[in-house]
RNA sequence: UCCUCGGUAGCUCAAUGGUAGAGCAUCCGGCUGUUAACCGGAGGGUUGUAAGUUCGAAUCUUACCCGAGGAGCCA
């Protein structure tokens, strides 16, 4: 039998699949991430992105030349490997492969990240090869997972996916700092936020939604922050903030039972303490500013009324529950100019802030918007912003103009949440951070 | 931008004014059931940069560079 044949015979499979396909012969393709030899026997642990699994052989078991190259393999190169599958208890996953032919598809040389600890520093120079990671690999996996979870719970309440543009000729709030860009003659910048620009599609569609990167240029540097991060923007014409916080609730319960449902593996693999996610189930608490500085003032927390809530101030308030938590009617004065003011008190406005808990902080920032064109025009006015560049948004209050609210959820904070990670810089492949741009 | 902490071998760290070390990684040797395998041996350094104090500086001083954590702001 010629090998072309003997290849052709011999299925390639990937590790997850091995426990289904106990005695038989397979092909494996990946990266060797451990070799230890016993001299005349030796093990290697192989990855191939779907899982990893322990691989042996004899000096008989290959042809000399082989077994020479097994002996000279690194960490992280390249193998094809065919053999036969076994039943090992020993194993994680609980099956070993029985290597009967090796071909090395290239020898990597020394690896920079070994089994043992990195600094974070160190880790985050050789990203690229981190990813390759195990932990990595959960975590990426996790957040792919929501991403799923909040296209599919969006499209399952009718929500259409419109996409907003990056290049944008203004500010979106004006209030944060923007990446400066040229645009052929002119100067372009790079999105903040698609909500004005959903606004905009809500009225055409009723219900609709958008999922990509935003881009602020500010200087923070904290375990919540990154300069280029993904959100996902709902926006829902005829709906009002009781709507929206509710929609918010649904989302983040069918999200983390996903997550709960699919990526066990991966919550084990990082380490997850999954009892706090499973009491993750709705009626969030609702609670109105007033009372949530009232909470604070009872904690003995100096805080000023009519301040935003600081990052310890949030953490104070969403320790005591279980599950996210939604602070609604902030002050006008410390949201964006496109609030619609609370009826009942116009200082406050129809706002509103989803919580994670465990201390992450705000996930979740939307409400209801404003409706009226004079209103509009003024607040605009007053946050001292250009009329002329929001003539097209002053156009969805002249032609039709209804309630209707939304809000933006952060992917790698509330993926920092779900996974319990230290800090969203784990939560993207290529994080972007204040003094980080490679890789 | 501000506050705090840090930078020593490829990596993680030790050495607190007196000859710069260990573990891992790498290379060589040994071992037929290992699990971050183990055992023996070898190579590996302008102690972030520059200046200063001192007989003598990784160690003390100053400036700068780089990074980490936090604040503000926000998803």
């Amino acid at each position: 039998m010629s090998e072309e044949t003997a290849a052709s015979a011999t299925p390639w499979i990937r590790i997850h699949e091995a426990g289904t396909r106990i005695g038989q012969s397979v092909e494996i393709r990946g990266w060797v991430t451990h070799r230890r030899s016993s001299g005349k026997i030796q093990f290697l642990v192989v990855r191939d992105g779907s899982g990893e699994m322990q691989c042996v052989a004899g000096v008989r078991d290959l042809s000399a030349g082989q077994w020479e190259a097994s002996q000279a393999l690194t960490q992280e190169s390249a193998v094809v490997l065919r053999g036969t599958l076994k039943a090992d208890a020993r194993q994680v996953g609980g099956v070993e492969l029985g290597i009967q032919s090796l071909e090395v598809i290239s020898l990597a040389p020394e690896y920079p990240i070994t089994p043992k600890e990195h600094g974070v520093d160190y880790l985050m120079d050789h990203r690229h090869l981190w990813l390759r990671s195990p932990r990595q690999q959960a975590i990426l996996r996790i957040r792919a997972e929501i991403i799923s979870a909040f296209r599919d719970f969006m499209n399952g309440e009718g929500f259409v996916l419109v996409d907003a543009p990056i290049f944008t000729p203004s500010a979106c709030e004006g209030t944060t700092t923007l990446f400066e860009t040229q645009y052929f003659d002119d100067k372009a910048y790079l999105t903040q936020s698609g909500q004005l620009y959903m606004e905009a599609a809500a009225m055409a569609f009723g219900r609709v939604y958008c999922l990509g990167p935003a881009f602020r240029a500010e200087k923070s540097k904290t375990r919540r922050h990154l300069i280029e991060f993904w959100m996902m923007e709902p926006e829902w014409a005829f709906a009002t903030l009781p709507d929206v916080i509710a929609l918010e609730e649904r989302l983040l319960v069918a999200t983390v039972a996903r997550v709960l449902e699919r990526r066990g593996e991966d919550l084990k693999v990082i380490e997850r303490d999954t009892t706090r996610l499973a009491r993750v189930q709705g009626p969030f608490p609702r609670i109105h500013y007033d009372d949530a500085v009232k909470m604070l003032h009872a904690a003995g927390i100096p805080f000023e009324y009519g301040n935003d809530f600081g990052a310890p101030d949030e953490t104070e308030l969403s320790n005591r529950y279980d599950t996210p938590i939604f602070v609604t009617h902030y002050p006008a004065a410390i949201k964006a100019f496109y609030m619609e003011p609370d009826p009942a008190n116009p200082q406050l406005s129809l706002s509103c802030d989803c919580l994670a808990p465990e201390g992450y902080g705000e996930i979740v920032g939307g409400g209801q918007r404003m409706s009226s064109l004079d209103l509009l025009t003024q607040r605009i006015d007053q946050h001292g912003l250009p009329q002329s560049a929001f003539e097209w948004y002053k156009d969805l209050r002249r032609y039709g103009s209804v309630p209707h609210a939304g809000f933006g959820i952060g992917v790698e904070r509330t993926l920092a949440w779900i996974a319990g990670l230290d800090h969203v810089r784990e939560s993207i492949a290529f994080p972007r951070m204040l003094y980080r741009l490679t890789p």
